[in-house]
RNA sequence: GCCCACAUAGCUCAGUCGGUAGAGCACUUCCUUGGUAAGGAAGAGGUCACCGGUUCAACUCCGGUUGUGGGCUCCA
């Protein structure tokens, strides 16, 4: 007689077993239609789960996120089955459920051609429209592995052999074809209405480089079309602020063959870039630190003494000269940093020293690593390098994460997460002083009130780390700023200082960026305001237009004021109609569009409009510069719209 | 680096069965001086990424190289 108690606390009593399912119908025909599993106390079951004791039920549908994901998982098991419908010889692994989707992955012969992606889509939804019962049973460990071993299945077969001996082996079968899974799914392959195919990619086994490529399938799946096709709007409108575009399209920069992976800047771009820098140099002079430059590229030698050409060699530019000597050109700034520090005695009373660089690195990453602005192989890190005391590390590494919180928020990102990553296994340092570390990293990112996930094991061999993350306006995470404790590389390119006991000791080094690659942050800044920058940062901030000739000489003139109080004007005097100067700065993002006709140049204003085609009225000259240089001041409130 | 796809004018893209290339926008010139998201006309612009092969003939078919895109792996 199970008593079942449902969310909202109401409770119904059953003289016998019931299903999931059963109980839904109990409720309400719509709501067994709409029934997908069932969660009996915090598990997750199908509908076909028979209940035999006193439980708390929820029956999941497509609009609890669970739902979604078991409709999903089982629309990653509908393309399996298409796909062995049409070709059996191809072996199925695994095929889980990702963000807005899923993929499976297949051993096949051939690759799959997009056309084969079209006719696995129609087979889908024919076995939709066959509505085929999806039924799960068990089996012996030994005997799943012969049934699978049986049907040529060896990728299953392996997966099988390697689930834990204390946990069930769960089948599920639709129509004449069954999968290995934990479950659940859906009650019926009739279930699944939206989804779409989306592409094909390689995949290695298991996700690690030696195996052999499997081919995978991605698709995404929905509640109902609608949901699907504002997925399918979201990813338009995703591609409309992709930053290779708007470089393209505003001017900033471009790739070309000669140097894969290395950014042309135009001058629009290096505009942008050029105020990070400024920026940064005003809020790290603030903070302490000391600007120095140090050489491109330095004798391979110093490479092998820091360790990098050990483990990064592979990854690293080296030179071929005249002479007999390599040189490596810089892939990280840290043995220079330390080669500065290392000139003249330090006494303790010189710590905590703090050295920052603007400096450019070179890194051979993989071909096919390189992405637009985010992932290159030239880049310029703000990089820093803060020697200390074991006793200061706690009170730089907060001073560290105060200083790039408040950096991100100027630049408009508020929801910034971070990732601590504590001790390896393999590692150089005391436990003592491990410790340490680790605590001086907790405490610096609780001081920031920071979210904090916890990657344990995974922190670099030299010492733990802390990830900064932010999400930009469209959910993606992106890791910009990072804070390394460091106890290897001062010894190993022997830096040393005078202590107050008059012993030469080692001092901990702080590697630190906040930004990152600038290169890719003006990437992320792009995506993430969709090309409309923020007034102090976008590289033409006003732009005058005249209406007819009349009024060029006043038009310039504005430009000039503007230019003189340090705005970064532009004049359009061209013959063209107000109506086509207005669209195509509003194209290019320009804050503010400064129209003068007879009236304005009489009256010695301009008629503002604004990008986003808010019209401010006319406005005295010095009233304009006034407001422009206090928008521009503020960095990213805007005054003049408010 | 691995898998798949792609590479035609500055940009976005057509180009049938193999017969040496087109459009729109942009550009140049001329007309137009027009008040808030595209005024009109004419002109110029291409070794079809590169190298090789097949063929009477290759943008087109085949092989290779480079680059790009989407994934995988990697990211000090």
């Amino acid at each position: 007689m199970p008593v079942i108690t449902l969310p909202d606390g109401s409770q119904r009593v059953f003289d016998r077993p019931v299903s999931v399912g059963e109980v839904a119908l109990a409720i309400g025909a719509g709501l067994a239609r709409a029934a997908l599993a069932g969660r009996v106390d915090d598990q997750l079951v199908d509908t076909s789960y028979l209940i035999d004791e006193d439980v708390r039920l929820a029956i999941i549908t497509p609009k609890d996120p669970a739902g979604l994901e078991v409709l999903r998982h089982s629309t990653a098991h509908l393309l399996a089955q298409a796909v062995q419908s049409l070709f059996p010889d191809a072996q199925v692994t695994i095929g889980p459920v990702i963000e807005d989707g899923f993929y499976y992955d297949f051993a096949f012969e051939r690759p799959f051609t997009p056309e084969d992606l079209a006719a696995i889509e129609a087979r889908m939804k024919e076995l939709v429209a066959a509505d085929l019962s999806i039924e799960r049973r068990l089996m012996s460990r030994d005997a799943a592995v012969k049934h699978f071993k049986d049907l040529g299945e060896h990728y299953k077969a392996e997966i099988i052999a390697s689930i834990p001996a204390d946990q069930e082996i769960s089948l599920y079968g639709q129509g004449d074809w069954v999968d290995l899974c934990r479950g659940p799914h859906v009650p019926s392959t009739g279930k699944l209405k939206a989804f779409k195919l989306t592409k094909l990619a390689g995949a290695y086994w298991r996700g690690d480089s030696r195996n052999e490529m499997l081919q995978r399938i991605y698709g995404t799946a929905w509640a109902d079309d609608a949901a699907l096709k504002a997925y399918l709007t979201r990813l338009e409108e995703a591609e409309k602020r992709d930053h290779r575009k708007l470089g393209r399209e505003l001017d900033l920069f471009h790739f070309q063959e000669e140097s894969p992976g290395a950014v042309f800047w135009h001058p629009k771009g290096w505009t942008l870039f050029q105020q990070l820098i400024g920026y940064m140099r005003e809020k790290q002079s603030a903070a302490g630190y000391q600007e120095v430059s140090t050489p491109e590229i330095l004798d391979r030698d110093l490479w092998v003494r820091s360790g990098h050409m050990e483990k990064f060699g592979d990854n690293m530019f080296l030179t071929q000269t005249p002479d007999e000597r390599v040189y490596a050109i810089k892939p990280m700034n840290c043995p220079g940093h330390v080669q500065v520090f290392n000139q003249g005695l330090k006494s303790y009373r010189d710590l905590p020293l703090r050295l920052c660089e603007f400096g450019k690195v070179h890194r051979y990453e993989p071909s096919g690593a390189l992405h637009g602005l985010m992932r290159v192989r030239a880049f310029t890190q703000d990089d820093a390098h803060v020697f200390c005391t074991e006793d200061q590390i706690t009170a730089e590494s907060v001073a560290v994460t105060d200083l790039i919180l408040g950096i991100y928020r100027d630049f408009g990102f508020d929801d910034i997460r971070v990732k601590f990553s504590d001790r390896p296994a393999k590692r150089v340092g005391s436990d003592a002083i491990w410790d340490q570390a680790e605590a001086a990293l907790r405490a610096a990112a609780l001081a920031g009130r920071l979210e904090l996930e916890y990657n344990p094991g995974e922190g670099a061999f030299y010492g733990p780390k802390l990830e900064f993350v932010l999400r930009d306006a469209i959910g993606r995470d992106w890791q910009c700023g990072t804070l390394q404790v460091d106890f290897n590389l001062p010894e190993r390119l022997g830096a040393s200082f005078v202590g107050d006991d008059s012993q030469r000791r080692v001092p901990v080094m702080l590697h630190r960026a906040m930004f990152g690659s600038l290169e890719r942050f003006c990437g992320i800044l792009l995506e993430h305001h969709a090309g409309r920058l923020p007034t102090w940062l976008a590289p033409v901030q006003a732009v005058v237009l005249n209406i007819t000739d009349r009024q060029a000489t006043f038009a310039v003139q504005v430009q000039e004021t503007l230019k003189n109080q340090g705005v970064r004007a532009d004049a359009d005097l061209r013959n063209e109609k107000i109506g086509f100067k207005i669209r195509e700065h509003t194209l290019q993002r320009v804050p503010y569009l400064l129209v003068v006709g007879d009236r304005e140049a009489q009256n010695h204003e301009v008629a503002v409009r604004t990008r986003g085609g808010k019209d401010l009225g006319a406005m005295p000259l010095d009233r304009l510069v006034q407001g422009l240089s206090a928008e521009i001041a503020s960095r990213g409130r805007v005054v003049m719209e408010g």
